[in-house]
DNA sequence: GAGTCTTAGTTCACGACTTGGAGGAAGGGG
DNA sequence: CCCCTTCCTCCAAGTCGTGAACTAAGACTC
């Protein structure tokens, strides 16, 4: 129940909103298409699009054949009005990418990081921002924000505490933001992957869903009606350390049987070695070969990460009831490939009827490089909530 | 991502019910002190709440002195402007209760029900409905809506599916409006209890919040953004069938390990049973025994069911980070009172130590009558959203 | 190739809305 | 009785979406 006033400017903004984001998410559309979906009238919505074309923020984009009268002129958001910069922070490399408003990738910067310090990734992005600038040739006034995405629980769109890399309460966006310009904005990695497969993937279309990331640790995006869950600070999400064997496993995060011990590639492989299989190589050449092995234990390791991951997804299924399960993350994938109708018939085996009958069980569309474009769309979500209008600064 | 127009009207509409939550929430307030709350002018307060008291919503309730000026004049929503029934279907009685908005009983009715089928139930609700307004006095036609709640999942405030009353599809807001002019809601019980404790009990003040119910089985009505999250097609909640024991006890619901083969009363007194403890007397009372008892047998069971409980609260912390679990159904205050502190404990090893330690747990407030008094706030939602216009029929 | 039909988009007067500022109302203090 | 402070209301100004009338732009007909 939220309150908050109206003004008669508030509601320019949020049907400029409507509008933008209408035409940015379902493709070119005329001003007629925009009065039936929005169902503004006509004249608003021709007087909207005239100021957004003014600002050039939306142009028009040929035209289609109406059915026997005038044509209609179709509008796209201009893809150069302004362009957007995603960047992904993990524990070995920082990726750093930029893109025009149509989610074109136009430059890229990998850096490898030895120890990640908040002073080094923050050194690695700016570097890695001005690098994509410079090889994109955009000027930097024209780009529209900075997301960056971190393994981690980010409160505030600012300050990260991120286990795996050691950091606790780092400023990232203030400290980002002492070294350009344009506008920060910090968000946790899967939610950014999740954002990705929600907006051009698996996800399309679906307003409740999950994003379950599988690799070598496990968690998940929540996403509620259309946008991500966050929880009361940030953290919510964190599937990988439910309790799904009382007593069972020790799981690195301290506590007995969670999900993430039984179906984590880590997890996984621990159970297989101690059945007796051979694990060699580095973690995921260990998983493939896992996956290929016809031996017994083998086959008995799968069988039963499978009914593991399905309990894990039942949970899910019955508590959220999502429309659609998106199962992503590299050992996820893996497994999903060769073994997602076996996962499906085990999911019903552990939910509910009713929930399980609603929910569709798919594979991530967009492999595990989209965080940087999920972070990218950050910026983006902003354009078009305030309705395509640029801070007016620099 | 919402995409809804905003017409000039709307922005009234809006902000009436800016002003009408603001003080039907947040008790007696100025005039003055609602132009600080909802940020509008005070210009638009003073119009605003002028046609709300010309319309008869808001009243003037007495004054208070200002720090030295003009004393200013409190205002509240009207109690008797309108009323509201609730009805709490249950298993073996339906009750039906009229209020006026300030949540006062007026009238209560109270009907066993053998069978309770579609057509019985409906009949019981019209004349407990009858009874209640006969009872009170109120005219029917100051009755703002009757809200139902049923213990089911309830899809598009209407159609029911319950398996414990052996329901599937049963259009029950339909069945009710034919045998009344007053507008219908109907709505799961547990959201139902759960919307009341947000309201008026243990969860006043959080957004973001679980009220966890154990009984006889184990459900839950988790609270996002202030208002009860339903998922996709309405069932999300369902708490008591999350996998806490992968392969183990059998569940009525058909699967292994839920939480409420565990947890349930049922489970509960089930395992003491096997336990070698004894088990006689109703489901209740066996209960209770079984907390007094100090024998070895059901402190072994006690202390297991914590930590079962524990793990399934640990499962909602990590996975939805509320700021607060309210605890309530008549075993967990049973439980909860005695051992709020072990659980508590006991959550801690199971959950993150973030979101661990962003969470309270506590007790729900308003005892199992609640039910009724949750449903009866569902027109008052209504109200609050429509800024206090009523329908003009009747 | 002029006229006509159909559909798409635009212009404009109108009513509804919020707002800032001026002014009135209601109490206390000298 | 006057002045001060604070609360509340009235009014002119500015903004917005809408419906109706109007223009634009193709296709079709004879």
């Amino acid at each position: 129940m939220e309150v908050r006033r109206t003004t008669v400017r508030d509601m320019r903004r949020s049907n400029r909103s409507v509008i933008l984001t209408s035409i940015y998410r379902e493709g070119p559309l005329s001003r007629q298409e925009l009065t039936v979906r929005t169902s503004l009238s006509a004249a608003s919505v021709s007087n909207l699009v005239a100021e957004l074309i003014t600002e050039g923020v939306v142009e028009e984009a040929g035209s289609v054949e109406s059915e026997g009268g005038r044509p209609r002129v179709l509008l796209r958001v201009a893809p150069t009005f302004r362009y957007v910069v995603g960047a992904e922070v993990g524990e070995t490399r920082v990726r750093v990418e930029l893109f025009d408003l149509a989610m074109n990738v136009l430059a890229r910067a990998d850096h490898p990081i030895s120890s990640p310090t908040p002073e080094e990734v923050v050194k690695h992005v700016l570097e890695g921002l001005s690098t994509v600038v410079a090889a994109s040739g955009v000027r930097s006034g024209q780009i529209l924000g900075l997301g960056v995405a971190v393994s981690g629980v980010v409160e505030d769109n600012a300050v990260v505490d991120a286990q795996t890399l050691g950091w606790d309460a780092v400023p990232l966006a203030a400290m980002l933001a002492e070294g350009t310009d344009i506008p920060v904005h910090v968000d946790n990695g899967a939610n950014m992957l999740g954002q990705a497969e929600m907006w051009f993937g698996a996800g399309r279309g679906a307003t409740e869903a999950v994003v379950a990331l599988v690799g070598s640790g496990v968690g998940s995006a929540l996403v509620a009606g259309g946008s991500s869950y966050r929880g009361a600070r940030s953290s919510a999400g964190e599937w990988g350390h439910m309790t799904i064997v009382y007593g069972g496993r020790q799981c690195r995060c301290g506590a007995l049987g969670c999900l993430e011990a039984y179906v984590g590639a880590e997890g996984v492989l621990d159970r297989y070695r101690e059945a007796g299989g051979l694990v060699d190589g580095d973690e995921e050449a260990a998983f493939v070969g896992l996956l290929a092995s016809d031996s017994e234990p083998a086959a008995t390791i799968v069988a039963d990460t499978i009914g593991y991951l399905a309990a894990g997804f039942a949970n899910l299924v019955n508590l959220v009831n999502p429309e659609r399960i998106v199962l992503g993350g590299w050992a996820g994938l893996l497994l999903g490939e060769k073994y997602l109708d076996e996962l499906r018939a085990e999911v019903g085996k552990h939910a509910l009827r009713r929930p399980y009958a609603q929910v569709s069980l798919v594979l991530c569309e967009l492999g595990r490089d989209a965080v940087a474009l999920g972070a990218a769309t950050l910026p983006v979500v902003h354009l078009l909530r305030n309705g395509g209008a640029v801070p007016a600064s620099r």
